[in-house]
DNA sequence: AGGAAGATCTACT
DNA sequence: GTAGATCTTCCTA
């Protein structure tokens, strides 16, 4: 079963949540699959952190879409992927920050050229892996029509909570939610 | 042109 | 665990 559009439609420190757990598909070569174990929560405006904050740009007017679409951008040489939620207009996403390798991790291996452990484990990682850059800018994951979308998931374990990572300016409350224990998280 | 940025890799204490 | 070099776009001038 594939997370309906409705799912993204909420407050993305909800969605940060309730989508560990879940698993992000993609058709490549191979099928590759990983299961989220860890997210943080951005908002638009009101959110230092956010790349909507300082307003529309060509380069984030993704933020402003529709929610379940993605939204790719590049820091420190890295390509980083959110996933848009909230209705149209108000900005606002969370950050896929590492995934549990499931299916074509061969594939994933060879991009990466490193150990199964280190594969996905980072924000910046999972993207090389899945290979995936702005040209995916858009994409709808709440349709198996895409190249990209995720499946709902089990979820086991228990979840923690810490300020986000890598933020110069927070907010006061924790907007980072991963699943305690598994190896992939980037950080405990 | 120069610098910052939601990170990563390597090499250490 | 932390420190420093380096990664590539986008912002500000």
């Amino acid at each position: 079963m594939i997370l309906p559009r409705k799912f993204y439609e909420r407050d993305p420190a909800i969605v940060a949540k309730e989508i560990l757990g879940s698993i992000l598909v993609k058709r490549d070569q191979s099928i590759l699959k990983g299961k989220i174990v860890e997210t943080e929560a951005y908002y638009g405006l009101s959110d230092p952190a956010s790349r909507a904050f300082k307003g529309k740009r060509d380069y984030n007017k993704w933020m402003w879409g529709e929610a379940g679409t993605l939204f790719i951008y590049m820091v420190h040489g890295n390509w980083l992927l959110n996933i848009i939620t909230e209705k149209k207009d108000i900005p606002s996403g969370i950050l896929i920050r590492a995934v549990e390798p499931i299916d074509g991790i061969e594939e994933m291996k060879k991009r990466r050229g490193v150990n199964t452990k280190n594969l996905t484990s980072g924000p910046g990682k999972l993207t090389k892996a899945f290979d995936i850059t702005k040209r995916h800018n858009g994409t709808k994951v709440y349709t198996p029509a895409s190249e990209i979308f995720i499946e709902k998931g089990k979820m086991h374990g228990e979840i923690k909570t810490s300020p986000r990572i890598g933020v110069k300016e927070d907010l006061p409350h924790h907007l980072r939610f991963f699943i305690k224990g598994n190896p992939f998280v980037s950080r405990q």
